[in-house]
Order: C-alpha cells, then structure tokens, then sequence
DNA sequence: TCTGGGGTCCTAGGACCC
DNA sequence: TCTGGGGTCCTAGGACCC
C-alpha cells in the first residue's frame, strides 16, 4: 500500500504577493482581473472573510470587501515560487513528485515512511515550506491521489488530514457531492437529478445504472467514492503540453485590422516562449467567443515543427479567414501544442 | 458479391481544475 | 456591473493505411 501525500499552497497568489510586498500582511489581497473587469483568481482569508471567493467576478468582490488591496495577476512570479517549494521538496524529502497545478503537488513518501510516520513527515513539510518561504500549505495523507486530495481540501489554511481507508465514513461520505474532486456543475447536476446527494450515495449507486447517468466515467468516479483510485505519482505529467493567450475585449470586434493586430501580438509572444524555452510545435488553435458561452476552436497541424513567427502568424490567419471572418467576437486566443523532445 | 479489423493521426468540443 | 485566463484529459468521429 502507497502513502500519498497531496500538498495545497493556501491563498498561493495572494502569500506570494505578501512575500514580495510584506505591507500587505494583514490586509485583505484580492488577485483579479483589473478595473472592475474580469473574476477573482485568489483572495486571501482577510479578504474571504468579506465573502470573497475565487470565480467570483471582480465588481461582486469589491462590493464586498471595499478597502481590498486588488492585484493584477503576475503568472511568472508565481511560477518561480512554484519551482522553489518543488525544489525544497525534492532536496529535502523524495523525488518521487508530480505537479498537479501551480500551487499543489502529489509525492509518494511510500519509502520516506519506515522510518517515521507519514503525520510526522506532513508536519516537517509544512514547517520547511512555511519557515524556508513563508508560504502556507495544506497537506493530505491517503493511499491514493484521490484521498489525498480530499484530505489537503477538506483543512484550510495550514492543516493536515489523514485520509485513509479507517476515515472513509467520517470524512468522505458525509460530503456533498459537489465538494468531491472531479466532480464540477455538470456531473453534479446529473448525479442530483438520480437521487445522488452525497459522496456515500454515490458509493453505494449501482454501477450499471451510473454508466447510464453519467457515462464512460462512472468507473472512476464510482472508485474513488469507495475510496479508491491511481496511487502513481506520475513525472511525466510534469511536462507542459501547451501554451495559449487569451484575451477578452469589451466589445466584440470584427475589424479585419484589429483582429490581425491580436492576432499578431498573441503569435509574438508564443514565438518568444517557444524560442526561450528552445521546443517546437506543429499544431495550433485559434480560439473564438462569439458570447460567452459559445466558444469554437479551429486548429492545423503542420508536416513539419514550425520555423518562423511568419509561418504561425500566415497558418493562423488562414484559420481565421477559414472560420471567423463572418463572426464579431467577444475574444480571440492563440494555442500551441508542443512537441515532446525524444532522447 | 461483399465489405473485416487493427492501428494511427487529426479535429472539435466538453468537462474539469486552479 | 455582467461573467478571466491558462491549463489537462477524455471522447467520438473521420480519414487513411495495411
């Protein structure tokens, strides 16, 4: 049996920013879009106490919260941090670490827990990150990822739950359904509308019936409410797969000038990541909003990785003229997908 | 006269996450 | 006052090949 722990950075946007400006301790921090436009990314708890929540749009929070202090996003800042608690993870306890999102990862401290317990490791953890960085994080022990994970959500700011097999009835079944992990408005909306209400429901709904509800993935989710699910912390998903640009305007455009310059801009700046970070790439997407529910994405795969700005700013252009040039939009976005380097 | 089956690559859309 | 931006994974279907 794996021991599995699943680390939550608290407020990640937030504390980074408190690092880099100390003055805003104790004040309430909303990370968001700008001028009233835009959602709340992350607040801090001073913010939260308001009521402020992250999706929340901007106007709502500020509502609520009048004397926040409100941050524009700064995604490579962020990124930095999240290589240095990585980084401090791995020199200090294993390797064995895959990146979940910017601000959580999973480890295996299977071999790490002969020697201690894994409650005694989440507590050294949780010291060195807070001590090393002055960042908080939550932890959670499980046998498998999904456990984990639901053990790191369910103690915020800076808390530690065991998340085993012995906790399964206390901690996990008694949730509703739409706090457990993969399950968002849609799944959720499904699983009510046949009676399912809260984590054990589900654990206990025929299976065969729950295909029918919810399809294909009705094994996993179905897995994962007894408890069970993947206990391999996987390396691999450390690789990026893509990289995009989006950009929402105020008003939809359909000016073949002004699309072009978005266009542009949006290229430019995937050409520069591409040239830093020396990979290739052959697919790319243009992504349309035409209202904000409807969105439609056309993509080209080239024969060979692409060599030039000008090849990905002609194909793109090609995709517009092919898709969207009878649309007005209400936003553009830019994708690549990267090709994975062979040794 | 009938028309398999495995495999790969590509595309579009949807669900979910932070 | 409207509802961001950056990701991942999965599915299903079509094209194409052998």
């Amino acid at each position: 049996m794996k021991i599995i722990l699943h680390i939550d950075m608290n407020c990640f946007f937030p504390s980074v920013e408190t690092i880099i400006n100390p003055k805003l301790k104790k004040l309430p921090v909303i990370v968001g879009g700008k001028n009233n436009k835009g959602v709340v990314c992350s607040a801090n708890y001073e913010a939260r106490k308001y009521g402020v929540k992250a999706s929340m749009p901007m106007f709502e929070a500020i509502k609520k919260c009048q004397n926040a202090v409100l941050i524009e996003p700064n995604h490579e800042l962020y990124q930095e941090y999240q290589e240095k608690f990585i980084l401090l993870l791995k020199e200090n306890f294993t390797n064995e670490i895959e990146i979940a999102s910017i601000d959580e990862c999973y480890m295996d401290i299977t071999r790490l827990s002969k020697n201690k317990t894994p409650m005694q490791i989440a507590i050294q953890i949780q010291n060195l990150i807070f001590s090393k960085l002055s960042l908080p994080c939550s932890i959670g022990i499980g046998n498998n990822k999904f456990m984990a994970k639901m053990g790191s959500n369910s103690k915020k700011p800076m808390g530690i739950t065991e998340m085993f097999e012995r906790d399964k009835i206390l901690k996990l079944w008694t949730l509703p359904i739409e706090k457990m992990h993969m399950i968002g408005k849609s799944t959720s909306s499904l699983l009510k509308k046949s009676g399912i209400d809260t984590i054990k429901d589900l654990a206990f709904f025929n299976i065969n019936e729950l295909i029918k509800v919810i399809g294909i993935n009705a094994f996993n989710l179905h897995l994962n409410a007894n408890g069970g699910g993947d206990d391999k912390v996987n390396k691999s998903k450390n690789i990026q797969k893509s990289f995009s640009i989006f950009q929402t305007f105020n008003k939809p455009i359909n000016n073949y000038d002004d699309i072009f310059w978005i266009i542009k801009k949006h290229i430019l700046k995937i050409w520069d990541f591409l040239q830093t970070k020396k990979i290739n790439a052959r697919t790319i997407t243009l992504t349309g909003k035409k209202d904000f529910k409807t969105i439609i994405s056309r993509s080209f795969t080239n024969k060979q990785v692409f060599s030039s700005f000008e090849e990905i700013q002609m194909q793109m252009l090609n995709i517009y003229d092919n898709n969207f040039a009878n649309f007005s939009l209400k936003g553009i976005g830019c994708c690549v997908k990267i090709e994975q380097k062979y040794s």
